[in-house]
DNA sequence: CTCATAATAGTAATGATTACTATTTATAAT
DNA sequence: ATTATAAATAGTAATCATTACTATTATGAG
């Protein structure tokens, strides 16, 4: 793969984000410094990223797909109230998920994902 | 909510249907016998029944929306070689995943939905 | 420095779904 | 039964996230 000026300022905006940025957010963060940027390219690069694993993908139902930095493996929830995106540890998920499935249908599991919904913690003060 | 024939019809065809049939799936099921049916009543009414409780609608990441028969609370895996989406009881994921998800992060979770993705038992056995 | 080709910008296309609007139709009231 | 009203439809256009396409630009090996 060769170096690219986009593909770098596309994986530090990823990098140095708190938030979980949707490709469009990641567009518009960087739009203004580098107005000849292309939409494309952020989805092209944010999408060679994830899979060379520099950085991860997260598929929301209905909703456009977000990207983290790379970290240890973990669940999303997204707030119904505010629409943030939240990490959940992999440890709430017992470890023999995929070993239940198979053994109650038959089917191999080779991956699965849990698409949390709920209120965070901030709106919950907030409601009080 | 007022009859109509078209409702009706849909309404079987998930009802009387083995897959978890897409829109599409549906309306092409229906057009041979109904030339004069419009895709968009399709979405309408699989949206309104399943608003209603009456057949459920399983939304799969990056593919179409599937909707099926209303039928104890389930999952669903999707099998990556032949695309079928097959049912995952509810008991193989422990009641309390929620409030371990509560207790590890303080986010509330109200529902979640988890994506099964494997090998059925079918492709399984041909892959022999 | 030169050249092959990877990566880009800009735009068009895609696919699932929803929105819109004129027309049809179910059904409650006359 | 007739009519009136509002819900439902057909058909089409619009939307939104994303990918595909193509001419141009730019990386980096030789």
């Amino acid at each position: 793969m060769r170096y690219s000026k986009q593909r770098e300022i596309i994986y530090n905006a990823v990098m140095n984000n708190l938030v979980h940025p949707t490709a469009d957010t990641v567009y518009a963060m960087l739009k203004a410094e580098n107005p000849e940027l292309s939409l494309g390219t952020v989805y092209r690069n944010l999408n060679l990223l994830a899979q060379n694993g520099d950085i991860i993908k997260i598929e929301v139902l209905g909703a456009a797909d977000r990207y983290d930095a790379k970290s240890m493996p973990h669940f999303h929830m997204i707030c119904t109230e505010c629409n943030e995106v939240f990490d959940i540890p992999y440890t709430v998920v017992p470890e023999n998920l995929a070993q239940s499935a198979l053994d109650a249908t038959g089917h191999s599991i080779t991956e699965y994902d849990i698409a949390f919904k709920g209120i965070c913690k901030n709106c919950k003060k907030k409601g009080e």
